[in-house]
DNA sequence: CCTGCTTAGTTGCAAAAATAAACTAAGTTG
DNA sequence: CAACTTAGTTTATTTTTGCAACTAAGCAGG
């Protein structure tokens, strides 16, 4: 099987290949579905989840805020994680170390212009990423009660808050919303931000031992508070880019 | 946007095309992208859960063995679920009631034709359900150990039992393996194959009351086993569609 | 520089849940 | 009708969880 790397066009009834080498003829209905990615870029700030949105710049929905999308670029990207990678990248300077494929949306609906497929990442970053990567046209939107968005990005973003917050009571997903170093109180707030209630301290201390995925850095202690200073942690080496499960919720009652 | 019946098969270089027609300005790009999807039909016999798999009409692979799959047909697919319902029905006669997506697989190189994408579906019907669908040709395999599958069909076919073997940890998907009614002992032994642990017998009955999904029926008792018969149970009505989730595992240990 | 305030982190205990084992129930077989 | 086998329940033990109280360690203010 060779690799061509000029497209010749399809032939049409009046041509008469002359070599014929191709086994299967490829449907021509394939060519009428959009393929193209769409990226669910999450982070904590003010005690919400925000989700990253754009203003499009082209049509459809021309000026309007959405997720971060675009078609694959079958010469450029290896497969949709790396198109999702390339997209993010190139709309918001983001590299987020966390990508995850949420789903696949598709159908006739989604796009007036034809039958479309996207398939969906999610990603979760600390609001200082999205500061650093200095793409000022990145609009932060709370993520709950979001509306207008075009296409059917209101169902992905659901999608992707349902699958984050289900992923946050029995992993250790919500690490990756925050910094390189943070404190256990810290994190357990960004814990019960996402699962919308309190914690035990004791019962979540226990399950982020349990996870072993934590670190304290040595005589690092956060400072500028009038109390007990907290002891700073820091993902280990060898999950600073996985994560961590177990088969035990977190959630109280 | 014209449906063709006939398929010309595609131009090599030496065919040059009279009629060129093409109205869309589309991204070239995406021309190049083979849409499929692929289901992985899973069922339970002898004791062991199998893959249902047929072998392959066209290039490439032609007559090796494979999971049922297809192109997308915009004009008739609603979208990719359907188009799922679709080939599975076509090529094996069965609808299964439950069908969901697994992930979509893509990349440069997991078909020799050229870029793809296929978005995956997984099935769980009981043995039952394929026989009397009377395709003869639909091959069942164990899935475990199973090897000498073309394209990613090894990593997708993987990708599924661990989907199905963590959900089963958690959910009452395994109902979907037993028939319309079935004794706990029985469901108990279809959970203990697929966790390839056992279970304790009172933690089980105790998860299954929990989901709420079971109804005994009315003095059905099963018959002809040489000990005390066994209630026999079928999935409430409202959830012969659903599955049914907690937050706690059933697993020993 | 001492007292009080606030949050960090730990300890011990009580309540709840999971597991194992033992027991009763109800059929068939010989 | 006794023996056997599996269904289903009860009881006891162990494990897990959640709460509350406690100690620790900083800062602020007089």
């Amino acid at each position: 099987m060779k690799a061509r790397k000029a497209e010749p066009p399809p032939c049409t009834e009046v041509c008469m290949p002359v070599i014929l080498s191709t086994p299967e003829p490829l449907p021509l209905a394939m060519n009428t579905i959009i393929c193209t990615v769409d990226v669910i870029l999450l982070t904590l700030l003010h005690d919400s989840l925000q989700v990253a949105l754009l203003r499009r710049d082209h049509e459809p929905f021309a000026g309007v805020l959405a997720l971060p999308g675009g078609y694959i670029h079958p010469d450029q990207d290896g497969d949709t994680q790396a198109a999702a990678v390339r997209v993010l990248r190139d709309k918001t300077g983001i590299v987020s170390p966390y990508l995850e494929q949420l789903a696949t949306f598709s159908g006739r609906g989604r796009d007036p212009r034809g039958w479309s497929l996207s398939i969906c990442y999610y990603a979760l970053v600390p609001p200082e990423v999205i500061e650093a990567a200095g793409h000022p046209e990145v609009v932060l939107v709370p993520a709950d009660g979001i509306a207008g968005l075009p296409f059917d990005h209101q169902q992905i973003v659901a999608a992707a808050l349902e699958r984050v917050r289900n992923k946050s009571s029995y992993s250790s997903l919500p690490v990756y919303l925050c910094g390189e170093t943070f404190t256990l109180p810290r994190l357990q707030a960004v814990y019960e931000t996402l699962l919308g209630e309190p914690l035990n301290k004791v019962s979540f201390r226990r399950k982020i031992e349990e996870f072993d995925i934590l670190e304290p850095i040595e005589g690092a202690l956060e400072t500028g508070k009038a109390h007990r200073p907290a002891q700073l942690y820091r993902l280990k080496a060898r999950y600073r880019n996985r994560l961590s499960l177990t088969d035990r919720g977190l959630s109280t009652g």
